[in-house]
DNA sequence: ACACCACTGATTTTCGAAAATGTGAGCATC
DNA sequence: GATGCTCACATTTTCGAAAATCAGTGGTGT
């Protein structure tokens, strides 16, 4: 039945919930990046036991938002430069197969969906105006956008694994936010992106996102990229200097 | 670091053992698809409390060789045809994929691992003949060998992707061995594959492998597709059903 | 001075009992 | 006869204490 990884996580138990607010502060550095993850600390966070933490961080690993070593605990995923490059050329990969199917098998309620995603980014932008990309809700609207393009590809384990690696991605975008100098207008080529896709123009869609994906990682890569980890990540090596800072 | 999935399982903690023999037993099929998992049962026969198989049960989730639904527990993934279909067209995209990449960066060292591979296979089929393919010795060395090929691709995401895909899969091939009527020789197949990927012929090679998997594929439909499950998988209506039988 | 070992405190990992939840049978009602 | 409700049982999920493991410290011998 392919990967029902439920990228929600709230599966109705309390151990889903933790799983569920984990991911949102890890993916909005909250929870910053390379940090030691101790079982105390996050005990009173979450008001949760041993057992029902220990489940909610072996997901986070399978998502790639948290590492683990043996007998030494876990750690919030650190940020490296050789992570993104490597984790954009595969999205470039995934989505352009994924908008490529979609085009083909997408129906009218499909076409329905991606213009009401659209809509709802692009009011919430008008409202929030200026500092929009830092909103919270704003990545929420602008992920649903991003995935209902790629919707129709009817293929459960590509779409999963897409769904993940965006996840991964927006953890770099969010830090680069913070840095940010000067940022290109993206809702031009989102609207553009939207066209395309529904024109069923395969080739033209494709270029396009794989634009989108390659600029948005240059410009993280400017803002933030002297910020990034350069890999030399042994695991008790980094909890040291870590927690001095 | 991106995904430290660590296939292996082997952590050191006795989690990590239970993962590895648990995922043993579900992909050589010992363990039959469909089956619901009970905590009590899984007890005795690993040898482990509630929260330990709890913890190996999330990582198999993630694996997609588990799937679990709210507070109803766990059963182990259920082999649809429609799965199988999904899971070559992607594992064709990726396997290609990372096939160019590993014929586009690999060196001396590479090409020796995948002849080693190739030999180690080579010898063992030769010494099991006729009914090789059930062994599960040969599939580790089968396994070993297709990993050898792309292994040079220098994607962590891309690899540890494509190696659970591999599994997964693993899941259909060795349950049509069961029914198997006929069997294609694959060594041929196999050193032309090799060949090809050392002679850095990356068009040809991608052929090779899209052509390897589909027909295997094929072959795994014929044996055993009208064994395969449909789709109605509503989590607690299967379960009667299964525990029927 | 340097390497090695044992010990201590901090932290993770495992366990089994207790709480929470789902499932199905039996009964009442329409 | 079919539908909805309540209760008892089976099963999962959660908890916090106990065991196992790791990291750092001090002492000993060469």
């Amino acid at each position: 039945m392919a990967a029902k990884t439920d990228i929600k996580g709230t599966d109705e138990t309390r151990a889903g919930d933790v799983l569920h607010r984990m991911r949102l502060d890890i993916i909005s550095c909250a929870l910053k990046p390379g940090t030691r993850m101790r079982f105390e600390t996050l005990k009173e966070l979450y008001a949760v036991s041993f057992s029902t933490l220990r489940e909610a961080l072996q997901r986070l690993v399978a998502e790639g938002l948290v590492i683990s070593e043996g007998q030494r605990g876990f750690m919030v995923a650190p940020l490296y430069l050789s992570d993104l490059q490597d984790l954009t050329d595969v999205r470039v990969l995934v989505d352009q197969e994924c908008i490529g199917r979609s085009i083909l098998h997408g129906d009218d309620e499909w076409e329905a969906q991606i213009i009401a995603a659209f809509h709802r980014m692009d009011r919430l932008k008008a409202r929030l105006n200026d500092l929009y990309f830092m909103s919270d809700e704003w990545a929420v609207l602008h992920g649903d956008f991003h995935r209902s393009l790629v919707s129709a590809c009817r293929s459960p384990t590509l779409l999963d694994f897409r769904d993940k690696l965006f996840q991964r991605a927006h953890r770099y975008r969010r830090m680069s936010c913070q840095f940010r100098t000067k940022w290109r207008p993206k809702d031009v080529e989102h609207r553009t992106l939207m066209e395309t896709v529904i024109a069923r123009d395969a080739p033209a869609a494709k270029n396009l996102i794989e634009r989108h994906i390659r600029e948005t990682t240059e410009n993280v890569i400017q803002n933030a990229g002297q910020f990034l980890s350069t890999e030399p990540t042994a695991f008790p090596g980094i909890l040291k200097s870590i927690a001095a800072e």
